[in-house]
DNA sequence: CGACGAAGTGGAACGTGTTCCTATTTTAGA
DNA sequence: TCTAAAATAGGAACACGTTCCACTTCGTCG
C-alpha cells in the first residue's frame, strides 16, 4: 500500500513499532510547536524520540513527508473534535464560516506549528499525494457537513466544487498569514469574503 | 528602499550593474527551465552568470529572493506581452477565463520553470513581501482588466474581491499542478469551475 | 594623478537534509 | 529453542544553501 510513502500506521505490525511511530510525530509536534518549520531538525527529531537518524528515514522518507504526516494526523484530530460539536449558523455561509473560523483560530493559536505544517504542506510534491489526498478529503467533509448540518446527503456536485474552492482560498490565506504577509483579521476576513461571494443563499 | 531585500533595478547605479543583475536572472531562467527548483543552485547560477557567489548573494540575500524576482521578471513581461492582446469572450466569466487559460498555458509550456517559480513563491516569508506583493497587483490588473475590457473605470470593491479569490484559487490549482498531484486539465478546470462560480452574470 | 571606500573575486567553512555502511537487537518461522 | 531475516542503532559522509574572509578591481573625490 504504501511504495515510497510514509508508513501508514495501517503498515505497522507491532507495537513497539506504533509507538516509534507516534514517538517520532510527537517529537516533530513538539519541536514545530517551539520553533517552526526550521526547528524541526532531522537530528532533533530522531534524538528527542529516541529513534535512530535511520529509523526515522525508514518511518518517513523525508522532513516533508514527515510534516505532511504530522499535519495529517493533527488534522484528523481536529476532524474528530469537531464532529460531536453541533455547528452554528442560520445560512449555509454563516455555518461554513463559523467552522472554518474555528479552525482557523485553533491553528493560529499554535502559529509556529502552523508554519511548519503548511509550509511542509506547500512543498509537497507527488510522492506526499496519498497524504495530501486524505488531508483534502477531510476539509471537504468538514465544509460539506458544515453546509448540510443536519446530514441529509444532498451533496450535489456543485457543492464538491464549491468546498474545494473555499479550500483553495483557505490554503492561500494560510500560506499568506504563515509567511507574515498578512495578519490574523486579514486571513479571516479574506476566508468569509469567499465564502459570502460563493454561498449567497 | 531595499532593506534586507533584492536590489531592484533602480536600485542600481551603473550600467555593469545592471547588466551583472541582468545576467543572474537569465542564468537562473535557463537552469529553472531546464531542471526545476533543484536545478537552481547558488554555485550553478553564480558561474554560469559569470559572477563570484557572494556578489550574487549581494544582489539577491537568497535563494527563495532570487527565483521570485526572477518569476515578477517573467510575470512583468507577460502582463505586458498581454496587454496588448484583445480579449476574446462575451461574458465577463469568458474573458476571465480566456484570460487565465492562455497565462495557465504559458506557464505549463515549460513545466520545470514554473515549478521552480512556484516553489519559490509558496515557500517565501515576509521579508519577499514587497516583490510577492508586486505580482499580486499584476494579477488582480489583468483580472479586472479582463472583467472591463472597456477600460472603464467600474472596478468595484467586490470585483477587486472576486479577483482575489480567482487569484487563489489559480495559485492553489498552479501548487497542485507543480507538484504533479493534478494534470494540466485538471488545473484549467478547476480554475474554470471558480471562475464560473463566482462570476454569474 | 593618487588614495580611499565600495563592489567584486575566489574559495574555505559551517549547518542541515539525506544517504550509506556496519554492528547489534528484535522478530518470525522451523 | 535456534537461526535467518528484518529492523534498529550509531555515526560517517556527501550535497547544497549560506556565511565569511582575504585579496583585487573599480569608481569617485581631493
Amino acid at each position: 500500500m504504501s511504495s515510497a510513502n510514509s508508513l501508514a500506521v495501517e503498515d505497522l505490525g507491532s507495537a513497539a513499532q506504533r509507538d516509534r511511530r507516534k514517538r517520532i510525530l510527537d517529537a516533530t509536534i513538539a519541536l514545530a510547536s517551539q520553533g517552526g518549520f526550521d526547528a524541526v531538525q532531522m537530528r532533533a527529531v530522531a534524538e528527542r524520540a529516541d529513534v535512530a537518524l535511520g529509523t526515522l528515514y525508514r518511518y518517513f522518507p523525508s522532513k516533508i513527508h514527515l510534516l505532511v504526516s504530522a499535519l495529517q494526523r493533527e488534522f484528523e484530530r481536529t476532524e474528530v473534535a469537531l464532529r460531536d460539536k453541533p455547528i452554528e449558523g442560520d445560512t449555509t455561509a454563516d455555518r461554513v464560516i463559523s467552522v472554518l473560523k474555528r479552525t482557523t483560530r485553533g491553528m493560529q493559536s499554535d502559529a509556529k506549528l502552523t508554519e511548519a505544517l503548511t509550509r511542509a504542506f506547500m512543498f509537497a510534491d507527488a510522492s506526499v499525494a496519498a497524504e495530501i489526498h486524505q488531508v483534502g478529503m477531510l476539509l471537504t467533509s468538514m465544509l460539506t457537513r458544515a453546509m448540510y448540518p443536519e446530514g441529509r446527503d444532498e451533496v450535489t456536485e456543485e457543492d464538491v466544487q464549491i468546498a474545494r474552492v473555499i479550500g483553495d482560498v483557505w490554503l492561500s490565506a494560510l500560506v499568506g498569514w504563515v509567511t507574515g504577509r498578512n495578519s490574523a483579521a486579514e486571513t479571516g476576513q479574506q476566508i468569509e469574503v469567499a465564502v459570502r461571494l460563493l454561498l449567497r443563499d
